[in-house]
DNA sequence: CTGTTAGCGCCTTCAC
DNA sequence: GTGAAGGCGCTAACAG
């Protein structure tokens, strides 16, 4: 069993309310008594117990964070970052992974609820225009990363059309003539929160390049792409995110087409991974460990002061590699 | 104010315990008002406070989970399938990271005792001896991972030793007659838990080359490669992470040094990320999300029915690639 | 300056 | 079947 203030408060034949005031420096208390008492909470090997705390104070100081899962090096760039940052400023995390899954977000959600998280920050599968007043009624801090859920759940992100309007257009400035888009699924709609993918697709919409471009939306990518005469003008691939241009790497370098002398390849994250990848994936930047600072930083205010969170638009960068 | 059982009692007429023995199916109740107290927990949007319950209980289905960091595939593997089996198993994870600080592990360490952790999974930097009773003080499982603490601690593992004596035959079979071995530094011995490295360098030294070998241990082994002829004889490069083998593998592409064919290079752990690398690269496979897994597994009987956890190898295996 | 006490929300015994 | 009540450990308001 745990020692208690009351075993303290025992042991040194003073009040519970005494040996609180010792502990955490409340109020006027005899010098000499606060020595004892410190003395003995250290001899006892007293530890706060944080979910006593927590039930009186009504406050966990814990975040609820819920992605998609880490496989990504995107989202265990985020926890790191965020882990960090929340730590820094006396939060724990808690952590769950939805798998993409909508209902074990939810669940996700409510468990955190019940744990009395303070706030909360998701990367969003869901997509219901009611699922932002439920989230609303649980009455904390939300704020959605990467995927907007609703105007009125703050969102932090770049901005996903510009970024690969941008990146659209470098690539048609570079001399291609034809782009390969592949994304995953855009008919999800209705089912799940592509926010980020619909607004990438339509930045990428709003270049004209000189022969129709070929949409590929689909899990089986790779495989859609054996269908296309890949090597017809001047093709380049551009991906929605840079694990997808690496299996696109894989696969031409695999049927020994030349990157970026017979195809351009172009992806979109800049995961810390690609330093070890031949050749030099070109790629968008979305500084993800910035905005998981950033989340952690609002939020905390959010909680601590009542302060409203405000949308954010970080800054991407084009990433000149070789692949293109 | 969230909704609590006192609520709904009042709200239907009835005492806390008539709710509590709706909503918990506990006893003996009336059908009818059972239904009644159902719905309106229901109406009323009722969630349980986990932190009361966890006070009451003593229980918080939390188990506190402390690792490196993110940055290393291995890990965020590791937290992937640690999370899948916790939250099968209707645990939270509490998840803290150290960067290799062992006081930073310490204050996570009792930061999550005071949050009432049921039970502690941790890849430790501390190697004190004393570090194992101070854990032990706590009264809570510990698992270790990856990284022994001592005889008193539980660890599940690969064989270390074994791991690496097997891969530096395999790099001798090859025909190798010199090896270049990378290591962080082994000499950190009285300030860092370094008991997976020596057990790998131990294995390493079990086998006898033609040429004498080098050792490199250092965090800046690159720059000590440079000053090493890497073509005298025919030389492999055995890293003691996949990391670092990707790093050499960069820097022998930037000298044009051939891979296989002039050097060889094998590295250790076999994280995903390598079906994107070139030349595939020959390692030892980890199999830290089935360790992840079993460790959860333990830990979660420890806490429920006091079983002791016991040390267990899980089996390495040498993943032939293109690079040796 | 110090002790007493009433909860935070839930669970559990005990009595009716 | 149901209600009343005490207590998990900590905090804070109130007496003294």
């Amino acid at each position: 069993m745990a020692v208690t203030i009351k075993n303290i408060a025992d042991a040194c034949n003073v009040s519970r309310g005494t040996v609180d005031r010792a502990l955490n420096n409340r109020g006027k208390i005899n010098p000499e008594k606060k020595e004892l008492i410190l003395a003995k909470a250290k001899e006892l090997g007293y530890k706060p117990n944080y979910i006593a705390r927590s039930l009186k104070r009504g406050k966990t100081n814990t975040i609820g964070i819920i992605v998609f899962n880490l496989y990504n090096e995107f989202f265990s760039s985020l926890i790191n970052s965020m882990e960090e940052k929340a730590k820094e400023k006396d939060y724990h995390i808690d952590l769950a992974l939805t798998h993409y899954d909508k209902d074990t977000e939810k669940k996700c959600v409510e468990s955190m609820i019940r744990r009395q998280v303070d706030g909360l920050i998701l990367c969003s599968v869901n997509n219901k225009k009611d699922y932002s007043s439920w989230l609303q009624k649980f009455n904390i801090p939300v704020v959605s990363l990467a995927n907007k859920i609703s105007n009125k759940i703050p969102y932090i992100s770049v901005d996903d059309r510009r970024a690969m309007k941008d990146a659209t257009q470098y690539v048609a400035d570079k001399g291609y003539d034809r782009i390969i888009y592949i994304s995953p699924p855009l008919a999800y709609e209705d089912t799940h929160n592509i926010y980020a993918l619909k607004q990438r697709f339509e930045g990428f919409s709003q270049v004209n390049m000189e022969h129709e471009s070929i949409i590929i939306e689909s899990k089986d990518y790779i495989r859609e792409l054996e269908t296309i005469n890949i090597l017809e003008y001047k093709t380049a691939i551009l991906c929605t995110s840079d694990i997808y241009a690496l299996e696109v790497l894989n696969y031409l370098k695999e049927k020994k087409i030349k990157i970026p002398s017979q195809v351009g390849v172009m992806g979109f994250d800049n995961i810390n991974m690609l330093k070890y990848i031949e050749p030099h994936l070109t790629t968008v930047s979305y500084p993800i460990e910035q905005i998981g600072a950033i989340a952690i930083d609002s939020i905390s205010q959010a909680i601590e002061n009542g302060n409203k969170i405000q949308n954010m638009v970080i800054t991407h960068e084009i990433i000149i590699g070789e692949s293109l």
